[in-house]
DNA sequence: ACAAAAAAGGGTATATTTCCCCTTGCCGGA
DNA sequence: TCCGGCAAGGGGAAATATACCCTTTTTTGT
């Protein structure tokens, strides 16, 4: 058997049932193998640091994980092995998270409801030619670079006084929370409602949640 | 071949990534075979009422999926096939959802994170003798049934007024939305405060969220 | 026909929102 | 060096919106 020519893939996914699964799916499309699989980016980064010479093709790397997870684990990555070619396996099509994957330097972003077809294209695009783009994705990248001008930008306070805004709090009791006066307080609200184009306490706790500034 | 002395199993699940690979997993198994795969409860239930004499030993079925869910699909089972043994699948740990599944008649309700060994006793366990329960999901059954008392129900008019207590409109704008008298609402929000234990309009879209009875 | 809900109202105290103005300190260009 | 600008912090006052009482009228189910 000539498993030495065949290029080796690492899939690091916590859903166990996924990862054995996409194994055999990986290996009936002939040319793959599947060296090692990893449950969250954390023992993948640790197998990593202990086996810096390994020869890896490819690592098919998922978003959602606990104890440390693809996004983390994509940071790691570009800082101290940018040499390795990542495909970011997500049920998730949060353009952020895309975006973070992305210049953090995966090569393809695929949702796990694309086709056995489709995904080996994608293996193969990657291996051979570096990346592989969805139009889904190549989608955001544009929308992407066409609103990069004017994004929103809070600051650290401005943080901490959503988070507060986001509680059953009154605006006096925020303020004395954060040591401030009430009326600066009350300067803050505004400017954001400006910034954010809202009208209500109500709208700053929505876009609070919907940017995961706070969460429930 | 011997084919047809296989147990015979339909998966639904959308992503298809996950539900090819997860029949070549079963394939390995040896005593099974996936008969069919589809994409979403709607096309599963159009299949089952054009071929509703076809032998099914046992239905994997997705929780989150599009076009109809699992829960839905778990709904029309119940009250048109009670007769076919269903194991619910999901990412989603949340209590509600998999007590749901259950009341409506799944037979076992499994993680994707779960290892094949355990999938394989999960199948091999609900195909003969009609059941499997993990300890996560037990646990929630006895929980349930502990606090099951005091639980608490919303009226459908208190949901229309939360829905729209999670926007920027006042209450007398949603008065007149909900063709209510302003005091009416008053009245909808005092007793919501109280029920839910909140006393403010922010506190009741954190409830809602949390409750998901309104997305974001 | 009667009790229980649902709907609506009155009144009042706070909270929130909005607008416009003031100080202080810092930074960059003329 | 001086000066304008600008950002952060703070203030007054007024208009609305919210929250919390308690009472009355209408519907509704049985």
């Amino acid at each position: 058997m000539k498993t030495n020519l065949k290029r080796k893939i690492i899939i690091v996914d916590d859903h166990l049932l996924f990862s054995q699964s996409l194994e055999l799916l990986i290996k009936s499309f002939g040319d793959y193998e599947v060296i090692e699989r990893f449950e969250n980016g954390k023992v993948f980064i640790d197998y990593l640091e202990e086996n810096n010479s390994t020869e890896i093709d490819l690592i098919l790397l998922d978003v959602n994980m606990p104890v440390l997870d693809g996004l983390s684990t994509m940071q790691w990555l570009k800082d101290n092995r940018p040499d390795l070619k990542v495909i970011a396996l997500s049920v998730n099509d949060d353009e952020e998270i895309i975006i973070k994957m992305i210049t953090n330097g995966a090569k393809g972003y695929l949702l796990k409801d694309t086709s056995p077809e489709i995904f080996k294209e994608a293996i193969e695009c990657v291996i051979e030619k570096g990346f592989y783009f969805t139009e889904l994705v190549s989608g955001m990248l544009i929308n992407k670079v066409n609103s990069d001008n004017k994004k929103i930008c809070l600051k650290e306070k401005e943080i901490v006084f959503i988070k507060h805004a986001c509680t059953e709090m009154t605006y006096k009791e925020i303020a004395s929370e954060m040591c401030l006066s009430p009326k600066t307080i009350d300067g803050y609200r505004e400017s954001l409602f400006d910034k954010l184009e809202i009208k209500t306490r109500i709208g700053l706790v929505l876009y609070a949640i919907k940017h995961k500034i706070v969460f429930v």
